[in-house]
Formats: structure tokens, C-alpha cells, sequence
DNA sequence: ATAGATTTTTAAAGATTTTTAAAAAGTCTC
DNA sequence: GAGACTTTTTAAAAATCTTTAAAAATCTAT
């Protein structure tokens, strides 16, 4: 779950703000004060901060400055009824990502928050680990790894594994494995379905107690405790 | 230097732009057509695109989704004369970092540009040594360097080997080696990669203990110990 | 313009993976 | 439990991929 902290003392921007992201599946939280934003920010973990400018306390400017410090990393969008391009130009000096104006679309305030994030996780790296049942499937080196033992996958074995993956608890049949691991056109007059299937169950249940790959007869294949 | 690619088919505004960032010591290439602008970001290892929506010939909202699907990493900040609620948000869901609506003030423009790159450079680090498993390579004289021996690269070795060193423990496949060293045009014929791959590691590998480029048949190329 | 260096191309031997096919083992139905 | 059918295992053939070396083409600096 994403969560955002909307910074914003005008009770009927911030509602709004929050019931349109709750929408997307954002969670929200605000903050009517700059004071409450500071302390919030410290306490909590959140994905992205919208910040209004003009609060009764303490200005969004120095707020942010003040962020800024201890958390460079938050993505940080300035909200302000001040348009001049001097406003916008010190809103991005001190340190914000974004700086919209109001009054706003709130189509675009999501477009912007999504540009923020998109970027936000792209530079974390999101997780390249796949894991299921104490086996990992590492996506960036293409190996796989069960109770701290690394064992090493062909092409094919690892386009196969990896399908089987993303796809926890899921029912794959030879055909729909066929097509994704093979390509498009499925001879059924092959098992090479079978034959990989059984390649892999032996690198990565061959010595260990629990079954990972499972059979259904007539149907498929599952990836399954 | 920070270089900056600024792709625009009027001649006024690209060269205010240029005369502009100039004077605040970016470097600035001009791309007049959609087309110069794909070639010239593939060959070159811009900090930042500032990108025109309206074209002669490809839209740039075309050329940001093109460039997404190679470089996610590189900001574009995107330029157009359509100010609707919905051309900012296609804008933005085509993957750009930032809207401006012309015309703008050129202040408004740089302090976006800061706002980006301040948030690029955070999580790059700006370093100009990279490192891994005791190889160093020095990204300013482009000189490598293993337990304190140097080491010259030609200019496609050192071009794989950043490459490399730019994704530790990543596997790479020649494809992708080919695009990025090479350029667009992977001619399945050829094993470039192959041979280029074996240069560099009679290079930085014989005569020391550990591997550090390995090969993973079937699948490419991953750099780790 | 030339020598030397670098890059690209080619080709072939060696290694590994993929495919095929058939025998063995297992499962379900009656 | 027998017969029919499905799945697993195995091993060898075929295909593909990797490494290596050397020749040809191109580039660079004097």
C-alpha cells in the first residue's frame, strides 16, 4: 500500500484530495498544520508528500527545507494558490519535486503523483526476487536459490521456473506453459513440457522434503506447497 | 558537465533554451525532428531531455515511450503548447517527469531542471570511480585499474566494461550489450559481444585468481564473483 | 601517406542445451 | 486388479551457443 501525507489546513482542498487518491488506492493521511506535518513525517513511513504553502504555522517553504535534512529522498509535491514564477521558483529551490498551482485538475495531481513515484521506485530498484515456499528466483542474475544453496538454470529451465512464479497457486496448462516458455505455436506432439518440468524438479527438489511442482493429471502443472 | 538534449523543431525557442542553459554551464545538444532525437539520445549519455510535444514528424509522446523502454532512468521533462488538464496527463503517463505548458518563464524551467536532476543525482551518487570485486574503473580518464595495476581499454572495452560495472551482478544479454555499446542495430549474425567479452577478459582477468565476467550460456553475460 | 593500433568480420572446434523418442512408472476407471 | 491412459525418466541425436584465433578493414597519429 502506497501512502501519502497531504499537508493542507483548508479543510474542503484536503478531503477532496484524499477521498480522489483513496479511489486510486492510495492511503492518506493529513495534516492541518505544519507543526502536525513535521511530526508526521518523523513517525511515519510515507511513499510521497503533498504539501501545501501557505499554513497557519509554519510556511510549506521551510517545511520542506526542514525535510529536506533528515529525508531527502521523500517526494515532496508543492500545492499553492501562488502562481508567479518567482512562488514556483522557490518552492523547487527548497527542495520540492513538483510544484502545482491551484487552482488544480485533480487528473493532473495524479498524473504528477504517479511521475513521482514511477521515478521514486525505478531509482530503489524494486524487489528482483521472486520467492515462494523457501525457493527464490533471482531476476537479475537468473539463478535460483532454496535454503541458502544456489543452483544454476539454462535458459530454458529459468523462462519456465520464473512463468511458474508469477504464478503462485495457478494451474498452468502444457499448452499455456508451451506458449509462454516456447512461443506461440504448440505441436502436441511434444513433451518437452513434461521433460522440463521434470529437469527442473530435480535441480530444485531433488534433497528436499517438500514437493513444489505439482501434477494434475489431465490438466496441468502448479506451483503449490 | 552536465548535458542536456533539448528536442525542438523551432529554431527560437531551442536556441533561447540553449543560450540559457549555457550560461548556467549546462552543455546542450539541439534535436530538430523526432528521428535526430531517438539517434542522438541513443548515442549519447545525456543527464536530462527536455522534449517538445509537437514535431514534424514523431510526436513526443511517442518519443518518450520509446525511450522508456531503453532508458527509464534518464528525466525527460516535457515541452508543448497544449495546456489541457488531458494533455498533461497523456504527457506524464507517457512516462515524461515533469509538464511545462509554453510559453514559460526560463526560471520556471531551471528550477524544474534542478528539481529533477537534484532528485537524479541523490540516488546515483555522483562518484566518478566505479567498483567491483577489486576492479576499479575510472569514468573520467577511462583507465581501469585491478590491485593497483592499470590496465588500457580501447574505446568498445571500456564502453562493455562500464556497461558491466554499471549493473554488478545483473545478468546482461547480448542483445542488450549490443544496443547499449554498439548502438540500435543488433544484426543476429555477428558475435561482437562474444569476442569483445573475451578482450576484456584477457584484459582484467588473466593473470589474477577470480573470474569476474561470467558467462551464462544461452542467456548472456553477468558481471559478479 | 604510412605505420601502428583498433575494430570488425569470419570461421571452425568444442561445449552445452534442447529436442526427440521410447521405455518405465504411475493413475484412474470399471 | 486389469486395461487404458497419462506422466516421468532416460539417453542419444540434433541444434545451438561459446570460445578462440587469425585475417581483413578501418581508424589515428605522426
Amino acid at each position: 500500500m502506497i501512502r501519502i501525507c497531504v499537508v493542507e489546513d483548508e479543510e474542503k482542498v484536503s478531503s477532496f484530495i484524499k477521498k480522489g487518491l483513496n479511489e486510486h488506492n492510495y492511503e492518506v493521511d493529513i495534516a492541518d498544520t505544519g507543526e502536525a506535518a513535521l511530526e508526521m513525517v518523523q513517525a511515519n513511513d510515507y511513499n510521497l508528500l503533498i504539501l501545501d504553502v501557505m499554513l497557519p504555522d509554519i510556511s510549506g517553504i521551510e517545511i520542506c527545507r526542514q525535510i529536506r535534512k533528515h529525508q531527502p529522498q521523500l517526494p515532496v509535491l508543492m500545492l499553492s494558490a501562488l502562481g508567479t514564477i518567482d512562488d514556483k521558483v522557490n518552492g523547487l529551490h527548497s527542495g520540492a519535486d513538483d510544484y502545482l498551482v491551484k487552482p488544480f485538475h485533480f487528473n493532473e495531481l495524479l498524473a504528477r503523483i504517479e511521475a513521482l513515484l514511477r521515478r521514486k521506485k525505478l531509482t530503489d530498484g524494486d524487489s528482483h526476487i521472486l520467492s515462494f515456499g523457501g525457493l527464490k528466483l533471482n531476476t537479475w542474475d537468473k539463478t535460483a536459490e532454496r535454503e541458502g544453496k544456489q543452483i544454476n538454470l539454462t535458459a530454458k529451465e529459468y523462462s519456465l521456473l520464473e512463468l511458474l512464479m508469477n504464478n503462485p497457486g495457478k494451474l498452468l496448462s502444457r499448452e499455456y506453459i508451451m506458449e509462454r516458455v516456447w512461443g506461440i505455436n504448440f505441436d502436441t506432439g511434444t513433451n518437452m513440457v513434461d521433460v522440463y518440468v521434470n529437469y527442473l524438479r530435480n535441480k530444485i527438489q531433488k534433497g528436499f522434503d517438500k514437493k513444489l511442482i505439482h501434477t494434475v493429471i489431465g490438466m496441468g502443472y502448479i506451483l503449490k506447497d
